[in-house]
DNA sequence: AGCACGCCGACT
DNA sequence: GTCGGCGTGCTC
């Protein structure tokens, strides 16, 4: 008798135990897709393992088989394995992330898909950053890593954070090489023939977003991921998968390299480097670099006697100049709307959770200070505890209030406002105000670059909240070879003197340093346990009961630690109450299996309870 | 997830 | 007395 291991793509372990009905004995490999009579209903399923025994008493048939050949090859299948085992989902779910929207809902293939042998190759970890500050150097690197690895006659994945960038790698491929890469992403329109055209290998270059990680490219031997500092590459939903790790686990199985290209690499892969666990390339950026100047906004406050200043006078005359000059202007600000954290104007002190060290958020409707982590709460003091001044403020300066102010000063300069998803039309204007966005729609070369606020990007609650400011902050620098102003409450930060020195170490040494102390990544594992449901009070009691239960097990267990237990980021969404339970671990994997353990059988009526390893 | 089984409140 | 609320447990 033959029997059939099937997962499904349903919150559920499995395997189960199909018998193969004889007729399908010539069809039925491991990796092809089956319909299965699951409860009493019919059921895409996944054979993921075939055998001549089963446990299992009342073993159902394999209902039909839907391809005649492996949709999954063995490496995809242990790809997914992994994920699942990382990511705490089933396996079924995982190869369900893996595959075209279409295949998941049972799309018949024509196509009879070559099995491909396996060459054994010797395998030592191959995996490279670049840190790249050059204006675009790495993108020289790529050419000729995937030229090479073209003429090896092995395929390449390169993978982007958007669809725009996407093209644009397309034609930079294509005009240097002469190749034509096929482009794939969630949601395009022919999204399983270009698949397909994939797994047929008729393309060995895939250029995508995310998920194209899984693209199932054959003879694998190269993934570029450009940007790799982006937090798109991680997924929203379940499972919360990060496509670098996805990365680091399919060159592993594979035995291809890896290439991390960035302005600004993440702390998780300078770690890496930093260990030598992964090779690291620098590319410096000297001759051209920008020269950079820190304002410090307090002693302009103090010497104007003024509060909330928008523009330092060194500002105002580097802007005067470079009008005269020709040269265009971009002033750049962080997210409008006010600061949410207390500072203090003498100093610079930013108040801090006395238990985590995270910086505190302002709840103006409760006239409160509130930690993110731990829930420690305090009214703002009177007094500045670091310097005994009386001046703590909580500072915020909104967008149109600065673009007025502009225009008041500079009357005969054209102001542009540029808001989401507008195109940078540099020539209809002189001055242009920006958030973040303009870094990813404009290489432009400006004459001046004018930072008037990026303090409460430095000072948000959450521990990401440096690195996402200095890799705002190498972004902006990369816009110009020119001229740089900094306007900032806090001169001495570690991010400033690392622009300051042009040396990107001063921040990734000082910021290891601090998340070192705090147990954060890179040398600790986070992972988030959300509990979502409609009734606030059950939540509340769900999640009281589950964190009391983690903590009852994990306490004893020091290899995981149950951190805190905390209202989720926005508490009430779209008629949902959410809390979650952070939990802290060296192991990624022994967070998994603490959970699964301790998830089977808690109740959980009414309430969705979903894991997010390595949250960002 | 989704669905059936099962045990406590207001109704023809 | 029953209809139905959702809490609990299982799916090869």
């Amino acid at each position: 008798m033959l029997y059939a291991k099937v997962v499904l793509g349903l919150p559920v372990e499995g395997p189960f135990d199909y018998s193969v009905p004889s007729p399908l004995h010539k069809r039925i490999r491991e990796g092809v897709r089956v319909w299965i009579q699951f409860r009493d209903k019919r059921k895409l399923g996944y054979v993921v393992k075939l055998t001549g025994t089963t446990n299992i008493e009342h073993v159902k048939p394999i209902l039909e088989t839907i391809d005649n050949s492996p949709i999954l090859d063995k490496n995809m299948l242990l790809l997914t394995k992994k994920l699942s085992d990382y990511y705490g989902c089933s396996w079924g779910e995982a190869i369900e992330t893996a595959l075209p929207d279409a295949l998941r809902k049972g799309k018949k293939i024509t196509n009879n898909i070559e099995e491909h042998k396996y060459i054994k190759r010797k395998y030592k970890q191959d995996a490279v950053l670049i840190h790249d500050l050059s204006k675009g150097a790495r993108w020289d690197i790529y050419l000729s890593e995937v030229k090479e690895t073209i003429s090896n006659n092995k395929s390449v994945i390169l993978l982007l954070p958007d669809i725009s960038s996407v093209f644009k790698a397309k034609e930079a491929i294509t005009a240097n090489l002469g190749i034509s890469p096929v482009i794939l992403y969630r949601k395009q329109p022919k999204e399983t023939e270009e698949w397909l055209k994939v797994k047929e290998s008729e393309f060995n270059i895939v250029i995508g977003t995310r998920s194209s990680i899984f693209a199932p490219a054959n003879n694998l031997g190269l993934v570029i991921i450009d940007d790799e500092q982006d937090a798109v590459y991680k997924q929203d939903q379940v499972p919360h998968y990060h496509a670098r790790e996805i990365a680091f686990m399919r060159i592993a199985i594979e035995k291809a390299k890896l290439i991390l290209g960035s302005i600004s690499p993440s702390l998780e892969s300078f770690y890496l480097a930093k260990k030598s666990k992964i090779k690291y390339t620098l590319l410096p950026r000297i001759k051209d670099s920008p020269q950079i100047k820190i304002i410090d906004m307090r002693q302009e406050q103090r010497y104007f006697k003024q509060r909330n200043i928008i523009l330092s006078k060194y500002l105002q005359d580097c802007i005067v100049q470079a009008l005269d000059g020709k040269g265009k202007i971009l002033l750049f600000l962080n997210r409008s709307g006010f600061a949410t954290f207390a500072s203090c104007r003498n100093c610079g002190t930013v108040l801090r959770c006395p238990r985590c060290n995270i910086n505190l958020v302002y709840h103006f409707k409760d006239n409160i200070l509130n930690c993110r982590y731990c829930n420690f709460k305090m009214v703002p003091p009177q007094i500045c505890p670091s310097c005994n001044s009386a001046y703590i403020r909580y500072l915020g300066i909104g967008t149109e209030k600065i673009e007025s102010e502009i225009s008041r000063v500079f009357p005969g300069a054209r102001v542009s406002r540029l808001d989401n998803l507008q195109d940078v039309d540099t020539e209809n204007a002189d001055i242009f105000i920006s958030t973040a966005s303009i870094i990813k729609r404009t290489d432009y070369n400006f004459g001046l670059i004018g930072i008037l606020s990026i303090d409460n990007s430095l000072n948000r609650i959450d521990f990401r909240s440096t690195e996402k400011a200095f890799g705002l902050l190498s972004g902006l620098l990369a816009l110009t070879d020119k001229k740089v102003v900094i306007q900032t409450n806090l001169p001495k930060h570690y991010c400033f003197r690392a622009a300051e020195f042009k040396d990107t170490n001063i921040f990734y040494d000082e910021e290891l340093k601090q998340r070192k102390q705090l147990g954060f990544p890179p040398y600790r594992h986070l992972c988030l346990v959300k509990l979502r449901g409609s009734k606030e009070d059950s939540v509340k009691e769900a999640s009281n009961a589950l964190f009391d239960r983690l903590n009852k097990y994990g306490g004893s267990n020091k290899s995981v630690k149950v951190v805190s237990l905390n209202p989720g980021q926005p508490e009430k969404l779209r008629g949902n109450f959410y809390w979650q339970i952070l939990i802290k671990a060296v192991s990624p994997l022994k967070i998994v299996k603490f959970l699964k353990l301790h998830l089977k059988n808690f109740p959980h009526s009414g309430i969705i309870v979903t894991i997010d390893v390595d949250p960002i």
